[in-house]
RNA sequence: GUGGGUAUAGCUUAGUUGGUUAAAGCGCCAGUUUGUGGCACUGGAGACCGUCGGUUCGAAUCCGACUAUCCACCCCA
């Protein structure tokens, strides 16, 4: 195939006839970030590569490796974001919003660039939908946080089948600590971990416990965990974020080995996981990052969020079965024969859709018995033949597609009021 | 970056030990006489058999390289 025709790797088109499910998750998500009390903040896709070298961390993969940087004719080194809040906690400091009162707290559902290689629910180009809240360090906000991303699952009927994993990794004071009692732990099997973890060991030894090989996570079965080590404060706040979502009846489970790829991470981190996705599990991952704004410049400002992988929710929703509503079907199918009645039908299909009801008339040119097939095919729920006995009458047959019944219908100003009635009558509509 | 699998029409596939114009189903378009869809029937468009090279009288079929794609490592949403 040539390169003119082809998608660019990792990146994928979203057709027609699945487009809707794409709308439907969204409008959901929106409309559940502004019942908790968020509002939507939209960045430009491409920032200055420092802001992510230094929100998101100069030692992560995703900057190491992954980012799309590029040089702009000027000189200026910008990247394509390769997530959503290094943008979003640049605008809060930009526009100083955080004097408009505490707390911030703000939506986006942006598409993000990672080259990585392209896996199955993993892509080049991707789209996250993800929550801010800016200016708090209680428990409460972590709790609302994570009901907030537990509620979007209920309501898309897969509450249950998601695991909530929940983790402290503490505060920078005390994971101090508790790197070296890890590198200490550790390095007593200096011979037996792979490669990979033995790099890991001085950069940052908690990747280890995150080890896939069979050996790497034997070892790591032994090893002494985070919540030993974090410190009063930390268990404290972890605590009250734990007994709140007890409170709520979220159902969590504490898994110590939770770390997260992303440098500003402290305190509370948590992800939704499933198993019925392959080897990408994680459909929403988020936590708390104290230290993000003031790494980037702004006054010490407590923060927290979690980001949500749209590709990954509609493959979970996919792999559960659970059916997204289709848009409507046509409602009116109109059928011409000749250019008066071409003309005419015009006139009428506006005054339906006027209602907002989906009207169609044959725009190919295509014979009657042709156009009868295609008002099936559309899966159109009323049709009508306009042609010059209807035009000299003004009145046509309205005829129902599903039961074949025909009721006459006038084709003057009272066209839409006697189309709808017959329509609300006669034709079901699924809700979700 | 490292492995492994796969590559025939828009989709799903068939193609016998290498042998003439590469099949089928679905989908698409048109038609089955004069103004009415679903069913059925008829016809049509659509494939340089991923690409390049090699072996051979002859390659979709065998060999090699490349490319694409899928899955996994890694990483993360």
């Amino acid at each position: 195939m040539s390169l003119i025709t082809k998608r660019v790797y990792g990146a994928e088109d979203v057709l027609p006839k699945d487009s809707y499910k794409w709308q439907f998750v969204e409008s959901l998500m929106r409309s559940e970030a502004d019942t908790f009390g968020f509002k939507e903040i939209r960045t430009p896709v491409f920032e200055h590569t420092e802001l992510f070298r230094r929100g998101v961390g100069d030692t992560t993969d995703v900057v190491q490796k992954e980012m799309y940087t590029f040089d702009t004719k000027g000189g200026t080194s910008l990247t394509l974001r390769p997530e959503g809040t290094a943008g979003a906690a640049r605008a809060l400091l930009e526009h100083a919003i955080y004097n408009d009162g505490l707390p911030v707290k703000v939506y986006y559902l942006v598409s993000c660039y990672r080259y990585e290689k392209k896996q199955a629910n993993r892509y080049r180009e991707f789209h996250q939908f993800g929550l801010e809240t800016y200016g708090t360090a209680s428990p409460a906000a972590d709790a609302e946080m994570i009901c907030a991303a537990q509620s979007i699952f209920d309501r898309l009927q897969i509450g249950d089948k998601l695991t909530l994993e929940l983790n402290s990794i503490g505060c920078p004071k005390c994971r101090a600590k508790y790197y070296e009692a890890l590198k200490e732990y550790f390095s007593q099997y200096t011979s037996e971990l792979c490669e990979t973890c033995l790099s890991r060991l001085e950069r940052n030894p908690m990747r280890i416990l995150d080890c896939k090989s069979p050996v790497c996570s034997k070892i790591a079965e032994g090893a002494p965990t985070v919540l030993d080590y974090i410190c009063d404060d930390c268990r404290e706040h972890f605590e009250g974020v734990k007994r709140l979502l007890d409170n709520a009846g979220v159902k969590y489970v504490v898994n110590p080995k939770i770390v997260r790829g992303l440098d500003y991470y402290t305190r509370t981190v948590f992800e939704f996981v499933t198993n019925s996705l392959g080897a990408q599990g994680t459909v929403c991952g988020g936590g708390r990052y104290d230290g993000l704004i003031e790494e980037l410049g702004g006054q010490s400002l407590p923060s927290l969020g979690f980001a949500l992988g749209i590709e990954r929710l509609l493959a979970l929703l996919d792999a559960e079965g659970v059916e997204i509503p289709k848009p409507d079907e046509c409602g009116l199918y109109i059928a011409v024969m000749g250019d008066s009645a071409q003309a005419k039908a015009f006139d009428l299909l506006a005054q339906v859709r006027s209602c907002s009801i989906h009207a169609e008339t044959d725009i190919v040119g295509r014979s009657l018995r042709a156009q009868m097939k295609y008002a099936d095919k559309i899966g159109a729920k009323f049709s009508l033949v306009l042609g010059d006995n209807e035009i000299a009458e003004n009145k046509a047959e309205l005829k129902n597609m599903e039961t074949g019944e025909k009721r006459k219908i006038n084709l003057d100003s009272r066209f839409a009021d006697e189309f709808i009635a017959v329509y609300c009558d006669e034709s079901t509509t699924i809700s979700f």
